[in-house]
DNA sequence: TTATTTAAAAATATCTACATTTTTATTTTT
DNA sequence: AAAAATAAAAATGTAGATATTTTTAAATAA
């Protein structure tokens, strides 16, 4: 009986630098290698030293900060052999998960991902680039996640998406270049109808590899595109 | 030689808090469910009341303890079901990691795992049994992680030392069965010299249903204590 | 009486402002 | 130029102030 509504309206300083400025890293704001800078921070976000590091320490576990002690902390790096290993080890959990997903699921799941992978394909009559960029994106994740939760694991998950997190920075150069193709949508429109097609057939070893395949096929365009 | 081996030796209250805490939840001192109060912490850590936050985000991050906006943190609790989940989702994990180290595992990983297993099965001639319980642990540890380094990647390593802290709580409980028991010592004994030779064989199918039985093996027996 | 509200007090979590320590940059000395 | 000394900047820590939650007690209603 109170006059906010959201969970939010609660949470600590922390937690709300944490999240600001978990997005603005992962929106290039800061750039990798940057130094986080106490003092900056603390007017940016408007916040003391306190929950700014503690903030910065729940980053530094997310591995998109680091720190030395005594010295600060930075904005993680990002390289070419991290992409790699990132999607890589993306793409190997997600096909497990997959697995054990079509081992696993229930009708309720295959309800999930065919009405995600409808919502997903329709990403048609959308207005503004930013806006179609946003609601594909949001969809595509959607459909993914709506695969995985099939899996049953709630561990499984969230090792999924300590991973989505570290690929964020990285899947950014991606996205603009694909939302923005016709032909690439067009040719993940096809993937995606596949996997919907094989994952009901409960077609385990075929999933497996169009689901490894489909998920390491932005390593090569990314590496371009950091070069 | 200096009194510190670790570069880690100008390490801030946060982190030295961190590892004192993390190793005191692991070993039960603070039970699951236990409100970690700011007051005993501060005292019991000799720490202020920052730094003890900072440690307390990193284990939540670790997802060691849980936290309430405004009202604190706890010890996380133990359950039949997280224990489940914590150990199918690590067994599948290592399966998976297993199956890459064989695919890309060289002549050195090789070596590696040989002389990780020698030194395990030669834990007989340790004097007191908190030794040996210690000293197989510590062995067992190292000849399970010469294996999974032979995947070759950093993130997956990191996944799956994030599951093995999570399940170090419920490892505990077994450890003393096992330790203890010789029939016990003796299974495992078979099932690492087992491992080792299909490892060395490259016999991929065979690896990753030995390691996945291996890892979820002491499921029921945890089960049980718990109880 | 018993249960429910309300109000005050205590306990607790959190934050801010300042103090201390350490690192980094600059200047001086050899 | 290299080393040492000094000054500035930055990170880290502490103590006390503030805000929130929980407990306790009192008051009211069933």
């Amino acid at each position: 009986m109170s006059t906010d509504s959201t969970p939010q309206s609660k949470a600590n300083q922390a937690t709300i630098a944490y999240k600001l400025l978990k997005q603005d890293i992962i929106n290039g704001v800061h750039q990798p290698g940057d130094k986080l800078l106490m003092s900056h921070l603390k007017e940016s976000y408007e916040i003391g030293a306190g929950p700014m590091r503690e903030a910065l320490s729940q980053l530094v576990a997310d591995r998109l900060v680091t720190a030395i002690s005594q010295r600060g902390f930075r904005v993680a790096e990002m390289s070419l052999e991290e992409l790699t290993d990132i999607y890589d080890a993306r793409a190997h959990l997600e096909a497990m998960i997959t697995e054990l997903a079509i081992e696993r699921g229930d009708e309720d799941w295959e309800a999930a991902v065919l009405g995600e992978a409808h919502k997903l394909a329709r990403v048609n009559e959308i207005n503004t680039p930013d806006e179609m960029l946003a609601v594909w994106d949001s969809r595509h994740k959607a459909f993914h996640t709506a695969i995985a939760q099939g899996c049953g694991s709630a561990k499984l998950l969230e090792l999924r998406a300590s991973l989505q997190d570290q690929a964020e920075r990285y899947r950014h150069l991606w996205l603009k270049q694909t939302v923005f193709s016709q032909s690439a949508l067009e040719e993940k429109r096809k993937e995606h109808a596949e996997l919907v097609d094989v994952l009901l057939a409960r077609d385990t070893a075929r999933a497996k590899q169009l689901m490894y395949e489909h998920l390491i096929s932005p390593i090569p365009i990314i590496k371009q595109l950091m070069q």
